[in-house]
DNA sequence: TGCGCATATGAACAATTGCTCATATATTAA
DNA sequence: TTAATATATGAGCAATTGTTCATATGCGCA
C-alpha cells in the first residue's frame, strides 16, 4: 500500500486514487510551473506591465526601469522563449510587444488576489 | 535627459513618460511577482492541482506526489503565506484546501497558454 | 503521565537564477 | 570598408531556493 516516501498511517487511498486520475499530466504541470516562473520575477513583471501600455524598444525599457540594456535584453530573451512577447525590427532598433491575450488575464487575476482584503490574522492587530 | 542606466540615443521619451504614468505602483508589481513565484515551482503546482480535486492532508499529498511529508509541509507553508491554501485541523491531521477563486482562473489561463498551438518556428520543421 | 504519530521548522547543502562585464552580431552612415 | 550604435549573448559571481536531515510541537490514547 504505502510506498517508501510516506510512513503515515492516515493515508486516504481512495482520495489519492481519485485525485491522481483527475490531475493533468505531469508534463503539463511542469510546463505550467515553467510559465509561472517567467512571471515570478520583478523585472519581468515590470517589463510585461510596461508592454501592456505600449510597444517599446530595449533602450526604452531600460531607461523606464533604470536598468542596463543588457539585463533587459537577457530578460526579454526569457520572455520570448516563453512566447510572452514578440519582436519587430526597424533598422537597428527592436520593438517588443505582448504576444498573448492570456497574459492580461493571468496578470489581472494575480492583481485581484494581491489587492484582496486580508483575513483575520491582521484584523486582530 | 538620459540617466546613467541607458546610453542609447534612440529613446522615445514621450512613450516612456506615458507608460510610467500608467503602470501600477512599484510595490504592487513586486507583490505580483512574489505571487507568481509561488506558482513557479513544480511541486507547488502539483499540490495546487491536487487540491482542485479534493481537500487532502499532508500525508495524502506526500504519497500522491511520492515525496516526503517534510518537503510537502515546507511547500504548504509557502502556499499558506501566499494565502493560496487554508487548513483545518482534525486531531493530529491537518487538511489543506484551496483558499481563493482567482487561483483557478490563473491556473486555467496558464494552461491555455501552454496548450496553445505553436508559431511558425515549428511549422517549418 | 508518557508514548506514538502527524505535522512543522531550522540548518545545511546543492542547484538555479539575475545581474554585471566583456564581447559578438547586425544595421546604418560616412 | 570603417566607425558608430542597438541589441544579443556567454562567463562569472552573489543571492535565492527546494530538498534532506534532525529535531520540535501538538494531539490522542493507554
Amino acid at each position: 500500500m504505502s510506498d517508501e516516501f510516506c510512513s503515515c498511517d492516515v493515508v486516504h487511498e481512495n482520495v489519492i486514487e481519485m485525485v491522481r486520475k483527475k490531475m493533468p499530466q505531469e508534463e503539463k504541470l511542469y510546463d505550467l510551473a515553467e510559465l509561472f516562473k517567467v512571471f515570478g520575477d520583478t523585472t519581468r513583471v515590470k517589463i510585461i506591465s510596461a508592454l501592456f501600455e505600449a510597444e517599446m524598444c530595449v533602450c526604452d525599457i531600460a531607461e523606464l526601469l533604470h536598468m542596463t540594456p543588457s539585463s533587459i535584453s537577457h530578460q526579454l530573451r526569457v520572455l520570448r522563449q516563453a512566447r510572452l512577447v514578440k519582436h519587430r525590427k526597424e533598422g537597428k532598433v527592436v520593438f517588443y510587444s505582448l504576444d498573448d491575450e492570456h497574459i492580461k488575464n493571468i496578470f489581472n487575476q494575480g492583481l485581484e488576489h494581491i489587492l484582496e482584503p486580508r483575513g483575520f490574522e491582521y484584523a486582530i492587530s
